[in-house]
RNA sequence: GCCCCCGUAGCUCAGUGGAUAGAGCGACCGCCUCCUAAGCGGUAGGUCGUAGGUUCAACUCCUGCCGGGGGCACCA
């Protein structure tokens, strides 16, 4: 309807030009917005008033030459000039009836937009470490990308979503060593568990696992495992004890065997991610493996590529990229001093692969711990040629936890934190999704266990999802009562009486709301914010609600019932479409 | 010290540079012989942290300051 709109303006304003308006009027500065007040019509355009100081006139004068040349349409009631200098836009009733035909024709594409261009996005989120479960944090990152990328999709990009799997580096071999440990321990050694190891209960199944197939061919003795190894924490060095741990690790089982022990863990810790995000409907075009991309030679080829550019040196034993270069605040380390890569070489390497899979837009959804990272990424691309611009990055704040008032606290190195199944399995999956939505994604969210469970007003999961199964309430009841409904018939008789039939401050707000929905879609978009669309359907379901209180909805005027359920109908239909872009179910009873 | 996020009603939070700053909860008062009351309506509640600046117009943009949170690895 906007973009109806404006294009209508823009036709019309083409007379203008040259004349009483800039020989081209730039397209950004012909803006329409929504009213916040009724009284001051459905689209407000401030054109005259931004042009009135360059063009040295009045703009309530501007005003009234402009609308003089946009005219009469249908889509148009009246326009009148206000306050400063604003053209207010009424459009016509007939004009929201039209939109609820079209809602009732293109149903679940209803809001769906088809872009000249669509940009081709590459979606990466979640990539948690499979080092250990996903936890409630990992969760939010979940829903907001995967809401992210449906609503990217919806407003007509192309979207390619992916999963980094950080399977290879120094984590993954503490994570085989915290398993072995384990392991050992099930088999009655006596060990101390290191301080920087992963201690969560999570790898006590793996290590029970491990004995039950092997049995006891990988145990040594405790005494050789732990003699002349460097002290850990508080005495010495966590790093360096852990570090040494798994050296004496390898050597004591052998390396084939450490290999095992090592993609046994990995695998397992990866199996069990995915069946968290599959649990919670959440899917990827592509799991990327870090160990086999590196294994393909693509991040020494990379590394290559900037020493040619003369952009690598080396110091103090390291190899350092010119970040400071591109911007970042120090240089970064590529090749640490024992010759080992750091994450950010292979994460350099693999931006460049991104774009070189032909996507306009790299989108990485990172917790906001990460935002350090963000200008050696950047700069990392840019030292290719790329524009800095190609990568973007939506940082999440922290989710903390709160039961009855008092926040969990969680540490995940100790192993007790909540992670996203137990938070799934207590709260529903719904919930979780639109907890973790409701907030915008730079604001530290307070997740209330208690009010996710709840069944209050407060609780935006049952308010909208309520609107939803109402109506469907409602057309059951015509089955039951044997009443008549055709929406055919109904969209005739709106088209011819629509005024009349659908009139009233309920029912016109209730139009308004819907009509708003393909708006709501291009501002998520474009902002990245999904919870724009939380807020609108919540929205739209109380002006549902107002409508359904104020209105009998089965009445016995067979003209005025079938106009009011084919409304229903149609905001049904937008409930639906929102909070299937969510990852939320609209269920057709409660 | 540097970087990022936040500061709006008692609480939790919305608010693409536009008109009289909104919602939910909490408080108070109403609405079911009637399609789902998990609902609706009304009242009360604000110097938008603060001081400047830009603008026809600032909660919104810029700068300083104050307060809260997070990050500053040859970890990922």
């Amino acid at each position: 309807m906007k973009n109806e709109l404006l294009q209508l303006l823009r036709t019309r304003l083409k007379s203008l030009e040259g004349s009483v308006l800039p020989a081209s009027l730039d397209v950004e500065l012909l803006q329409l917005e929504r009213t916040r007040d009724a009284s001051h019509g459905d689209f407000a355009c401030n054109i005259a008033l931004r042009l009135a100081k360059s063009l040295g006139r009045k703009p309530r004068e501007l005003a009234a030459q402009i609308v003089a040349a946009i005219g009469e349409d249908p889509l148009i009631e009246r326009i009148e000039i206000a306050g400063a200098g604003f053209i207010n836009i009424f459009v016509s009733h007939q004009r929201y009836c039209e939109e609820l035909r079209q809602i009732h024709i293109t149903g679940a594409q209803y809001g769906r937009h088809t872009l000249a261009s669509p940009k081709k996005i590459l979606l990466e989120f979640v990539s948690a470490n499979p080092t250990g479960p996903m936890h409630v944090g990992h969760g939010r990152q979940a829903a907001y990308g995967d809401a992210l990328g449906k609503i990217l999709a919806a407003a007509g990009h192309e979207v390619f979503r992916e999963y980094y799997i950080n399977d290879a580096g120094r984590q993954t071999e503490i994570l085989a060593v915290s398993v072995w440990l384990r392991y050992l321990e099930r088999c009655g050694k006596l060990i101390k568990f290191p301080e920087n190891g992963y201690r969560g209960d999570y790898l006590l199944p793996l290590a029970a696992d491990l004995q039950a197939r092997l049995g006891e061919t990988l145990t040594c003795n405790a005494q050789a495992l732990f003699d002349g190894l460097p002290p850990d924490a508080p005495e010495g060095n966590k790093d360096e004890h852990v570090d040494a741990l798994i050296l004496r690790c390898r050597q004591l089982i052998g390396e084939e065997a450490w290999q095992h022990l090592l993609s046994f863990s990995l695998e397992q810790m990866l199996a069990e991610i995915r069946d968290d995000l599959a649990a919670f409907s959440i899917g990827f075009d592509r799991w990327t493996s870090e160990r086999a991309f590196a294994e393909s030679g693509a991040i020494e080829h990379a590394l290559d590529r900037l020493r040619a550019r003369d952009l690598l040196y080396v110091k103090d034993g390291a190899e350092w990229f010119k970040a400071t270069d591109f911007g970042d605040d120090e240089d970064r380390v590529v090749i640490r001093e024992n010759g080992v890569k750091t994450y950010f070489a292979s994460d350099i390497a693999y931006h460049l692969d991104k774009r070189e899979r032909g996507f306009d837009l790299l989108i990485d959804v990172l917790g906001a711990d990460h935002h350090g990272y963000v200008a050696r990424l950047r700069g990392g691309l840019q030292a290719f040629g790329h524009p800095g611009d190609c990568l973007e990055v939506c940082l999440v704040q922290l989710v903390s936890l709160f039961r009855d008032g008092v926040k969990l606290s969680m540490g995940k190195r100790e192993g007790n934190f909540v992670t996203l199944r137990q938070l799934r399995e207590e709260v529903g999956n719904d919930a979780c999704r639109i907890f973790y939505l409701m907030r915008s994604n730079d604001q530290a969210l307070d997740f209330d266990l208690e009010l996710a469970k709840s069944k209050s007003n407060e609780n935006p999961v049952f308010y909208v999802q309520y609107a939803h199964a109402r109506v469907a309430s409602v057309l059951r009841e015509i089955d039951a009562r044997a009443l008549s409904y055709q929406a055919d018939q109904a969209a005739t008789w709106l088209q011819t009486d629509g005024s009349n039939l659908l009139s009233g401050p309920h029912a016109e707000h209730l139009l308004k709301m819907a009509s708003r929905y393909p708006e709501i879609i291009e501002q998520a978009a474009a902002q990245r914010a999904p919870h724009a669309l939380v807020h609108y359907l919540r929205e739209l379901a109380n002006a549902l609600h107002s409508f359904y209180n104020a209105e009998r909805i089965l009445v016995e005027d067979e003209r005025l019932r079938h106009a009011r359920v084919y409304a229903l109908q149609a905001v049904q239909q937008v409930l639906r479409n929102g909070l299937a872009l969510l990852g939320a179910h609209a269920p057709d009873s409660m």
